[in-house]
DNA sequence: GCGGCAAGTGATACATTGTATCATTTGTCG
DNA sequence: CGACAAATGATACAATGTATCACTTGCCGC
């Protein structure tokens, strides 16, 4: 598997994000309470990118006092702890698929099936960190959100279009 | 000046996407209406980016009648013309800086000035590109933005510390 | 334990951003 | 001029995101 896109296992996927969590909260002095852990869970099981609202929904039935607010709280916080992204041009939330490691990464995001490939691709990285750096800004956001047709959901398409 | 960001004289960036404009209606048989004009120009004097409800309030003394929706028809025309990007971290709309190609730029956003920079990036595009084909994806859209601060704002910061 | 403090939540209200619908108007072309 | 597509106006609404403030929770030192 080329390490552009490394996919983690689902189990493990699932271990990862608790223990970084657990290790930030530490650091910091911050909690890692039920909300937080409710709406990284949501995103586990759904495995898929979800907004904000549609958190809100799936969180409703187990806890009927969930807010808009307090959504978008926890998922401030666990983007800050580096356990999720935001995809900015579909404003939706995702689970990070690696979080072991500090990144800068790429998402890939299929407009058929909706599915979303996060990368570490380094080229993408040096280049658009050579650019910010000829431009003299000293970056400290990346947003890469490539969008397309995943190879699956292409040769559907040319299938249906017969 | 590197490549990698030319910035158009204003002067001349004015005549190119009304060009531009004016070609593509004649070839797809659309109309460069008053609206759209208006939205372009705003865009134009206004020099940074907006977002579509600042872009309302300054058209209303002019034409009284404009309503959201109006302003994102024009927009949402504009930027099939090219001469429009939506900047997806701000949520807002700014004039293309080089219309004269088809491009896949990517921009940098200061988060001190608000100023916008726009590139085209050889090494960029084609790292994008190449993740996007390793993955499988036949791509139609890229959003790379790029934010932190200008060089300008960088030293304004570090003597503010001081 | 328990008092005090910071972190986090709940509740409410509101701000911002973006769309759907449909009747009407405008421009172009024969 | 008449017909037709393109575009607009008007209205209403959907979706997304924040501000505020009183209240609760967990932790820490005593």
């Amino acid at each position: 598997m080329p390490k552009a896109a490394r996919k983690t296992h689902p189990a493990r996927a699932a271990q990862q994000p608790l223990e970084r969590l657990e290790a930030l909260c530490l650091e910091r002095g911050q909690r890692l309470t039920r909300q937080r852990r409710a709406v990284l869970r949501q995103l586990l099981v759904e495995g898929r990118a979800l907004s904000a609202y549609e958190l809100l929904e799936r969180l409703r039935p187990e806890d009927g006092r969930s807010t808009p607010a307090g959504v978008y709280r926890a998922l401030e916080f666990l983007m800050q702890a580096g356990v999720v992204h935001r995809l900015e041009s579909t404003r939706s939330f995702i689970l990070c698929e690696h979080p072991e490691a500090p990144h800068t990464g790429q998402l890939l995001i299929c407009r058929g099936c909706g599915e979303v490939v996060e990368a570490e691709d380094e080229r993408v990285s040096a280049a658009t960190g050579r650019l910010g750096e000829q431009l003299g800004f000293s970056l400290d956001q990346r947003v890469v959100e490539l969008t397309g047709l995943c190879g699956r959901c292409r040769t559907q398409h040319a299938a249906q279009a017969q």
